[in-house]
RNA sequence: GCGCCCAUAGCUCAGCUGGAUAGAGUGCGUGGCUUCGAACCAUGAGGUCGUAGGUUCAAAUCCUACUGGGCGCACCA
């Protein structure tokens, strides 16, 4: 778009400056051009820096070449009406309206595809997030993974990727069964039986509910069964409503998974034997005190990790290893794996098991997201698993609501821990970020059905017509995607800044995709998404769209149009929705 | 003790592949609704970017040490 146009002119410039013999010691330009939106207004809409990163190549001052670089450029003063050099050596671009106008035509043209890139294309990525355990509710930092996860997703899917979305069930294991010996106390003491609740395990009250749904569905007819046929039975009905409930919140959190995959069923399958037979085939695991080791060592984790346990049980690691080498042979080209931060100490493991069974260990991603301190009216709520969760994800969601709980938890960096106090995000509910994205949304719907919908008068009950009508409205729409000189009349010099920034917003959604997509950081998009409702509230306030002259009107409705398309594309990325009305 | 992550406005967070006067939101002060949605906008105050060195024309950003906080260092998962 028009970095791009611009970027362009600047390496033409730089070149004939070059055959000029202006630029000594350069042969070719050996840094990247890079063309950005300034903080300042008085720095122009688009600055380059260029002359800066060229000063120690050329031997001369940053601010001698930015001059030397402008007095070659050529530029159409319809579309960037001037420039001029800055110290310490930025060449600042003002924009004129040919441009902003073709940007306009193009954004309109692509619609739901604008922003789109082919960064994956078509390549497989496989990210698998979330991955509780299903002993229990989910907590807030399940809510972080969870969001942070389906933003990704949605991310790589709208830059070309083929992405699926896996959540790895840990269905079997010792956690497990100490669910069934809790869960079938619960349920005897439950229905009266006056039984004492295990001492270590999982806390009764964080149980439950669980329980409690499992006698609404089958009451107390597995009181007759012993106490191992119980814990068994008690483990996998409550395991399952556990489950459920995890989906059904996750779902209400707008995350979806197109696979649950169960980690007994690496089991039942044989994979986890194939697996230990298959670090043993490669010479990569040895025995040792009656266990099997993976020479995690000497592939640069800082000790060996134990595979098989001496009582002849297999390890998380040995699982897990089996499960990624499962991941590997469905093909996938990229492997996302998201992690809680308390999870770092396996990184080096699972990396060595993934290259012990020869795979590229390039082609896995593990990222870490760090901890949620939850807390209320500034006093830390403390989480933990053992004591039973105090707050649940779902209390989270329906005391803030759930757009707004996306938004906090998709807005920052996986890496940085945040803080989440329920008192202020409840407080601070009704102005909230998710909320103000979303009033702009439904303010540009609002000013297009204002255009195109008949009004009905209260008092006289007489129909006024719209101020469009539908069939100059089709006629517009054909326009907006194919004439971008309909659009100049959106420019009035008394307030061009503010239209202008309004468009260069827009015009910025495809490098913040990109930059997003690179670094894994859905989050800037979230701010971007407030930024472009900011700019459209800004110019809302000092432009009137429709109006007593057709032309001004064609041109501000689609300006409403576009800024509407990108609220939508992003809003979709970050899974919030985009009301119509509010 | 060792390893990983973090420290920016009262609070919640951006900015970190080095570039112009460190930005938003929230809270606090002031002003603005006869007009497409005031759930909005404008404006003010508020910062030794944890501390100390180093690299550089240029450091919140890179390097080192230190301080403070979180997490991890099982034949647990």
């Amino acid at each position: 778009m028009i970095q791009a146009k611009l970027k362009a002119i600047v390496e033409q410039a730089i070149a004939k400056a070059i055959d000029a013999g202006e630029l000594k010691h350069l042969s070719a330009c050996p840094v990247p051009i890079v063309i950005e939106a300034p903080r300042l207004p008085e720095h122009g809409d688009l600055s380059c820096g260029v002359a800066l990163r060229l000063a120690c190549h050329a031997k001369t001052s940053p601010i001698k070449i930015a001059e030397t670089i402008a007095q070659f450029l050529e530029v159409n003063s319809e579309n960037v009406s001037r420039f001029e050099v800055a110290s310490p050596g930025f060449i600042n671009f003002h924009l004129g309206t040919g441009w902003l106008a073709e940007a306009l035509c193009e954004v309109i043209k692509l619609g739901s595809a604008f922003g789109k890139l082919d960064l994956g294309a078509g390549q497989k990525a496989l990210i698998e997030y979330v991955s509780a355990n299903p002993t229990g509710d989910l907590h807030i930092g399940h809510g972080r993974g969870a969001v942070y996860g389906s933003c990704l997703a949605n991310l790589l899917h709208f830059v070309g990727f083929a992405v699926e979305q896996e959540f790895y069930l840990n269905d079997t294991g010792e956690q497990i069964n100490q669910l069934g010996r809790c869960a079938w106390a619960a349920y005897k003491r439950l229905l009266g039986q006056d039984v004492v609740y295990p001492s270590e395990g999982y806390p009764e009250d964080s149980l439950k509910d669980f329980v409690n749904q499992v006698i609404k569905e089958h009451g107390d007819k597995f009181l007759s069964l012993n106490d191992t046929a119980g814990e068994e039975t008690l483990r996998d009905v409550t395991m399952a409503s556990i489950i459920l409930s995890h989906k059904n919140l996750l779902d209400r959190l707008g995350v979806k998974f197109n696979r649950w995959f169960s980690e007994l069923s690496l089991h039942q399958k044989d994979q986890v034997e194939a697996v230990l037979s298959e670090f043993s085939k490669r010479g990569q695991s040895y025995e040792s005190d009656g266990a099997v080791w993976l020479k995690a060592k000497e592939l640069g984790d800082e000790r060996d990790r134990v595979l098989k346990k001496s009582g002849g049980t297999t390890t998380y690691l040995a699982a897990d290893a089996a499960y990624h080498l499962d991941k590997y042979e469905r093909g996938y080209d990229r492997l996302i794996t998201i992690w809680g931060s308390d999870h770092h100490g396996q990184v080096p493991g699972l990396k060595a098991a993934v290259k012990a069974l020869g795979k590229d260990p390039n082609k896995l991603e593990v990222i870490l997201t760090q901890i949620v301190n939850l807390s209320r009216n500034g006093q830390i709520v403390r989480m933990s698993k053992r004591m039973g969760t105090v707050v649940t994800l779902a209390e989270v969601m329906d005391e803030v609501g759930t757009d707004a709980v996306r938004y906090y938890l998709a807005e920052s960096n996986p890496q940085n821990p945040i803080n989440f106090d329920l008192a202020l995000a409840k407080q601070t509910s009704r102005e909230n970020p998710a909320f103000y994205i979303q009033y702009a949304h439904a303010r540009c719907s609002s000013i297009l059905r204002k255009a195109l919908e008949p009004s009905n008068n209260p008092d006289t009950h007489e129909l006024t017509p719209a101020p469009v009508s539908r069939s100059q409205w089709d006629k517009w729409l054909s326009e907006y995607k194919s004439s971008p000189e309909v659009f100049s009349a959106i420019f009035d010099p008394q307030i061009f800044a503010h239209q202008k920034r309004l468009v260069m917003r827009l015009v910025s959604f495809p490098g913040e995709i990109e930059d997003a997509a690179i670094t894994r950081s859905p989050g800037r998009l979230a701010r971007y998404a407030y930024e472009l409702a900011n700019d459209l509230q800004k110019f809302y306030e000092v432009c009137r769209v429709i109006t007593p002259n057709e032309e001004v009107t064609r041109a501000r409705l689609g300006l409403i149009l576009a800024t509407r398309q990108v609220l939508q594309n992003v809003l979709g990325i970050i899974g919030i929705s985009a009301p119509e009305k509010m």
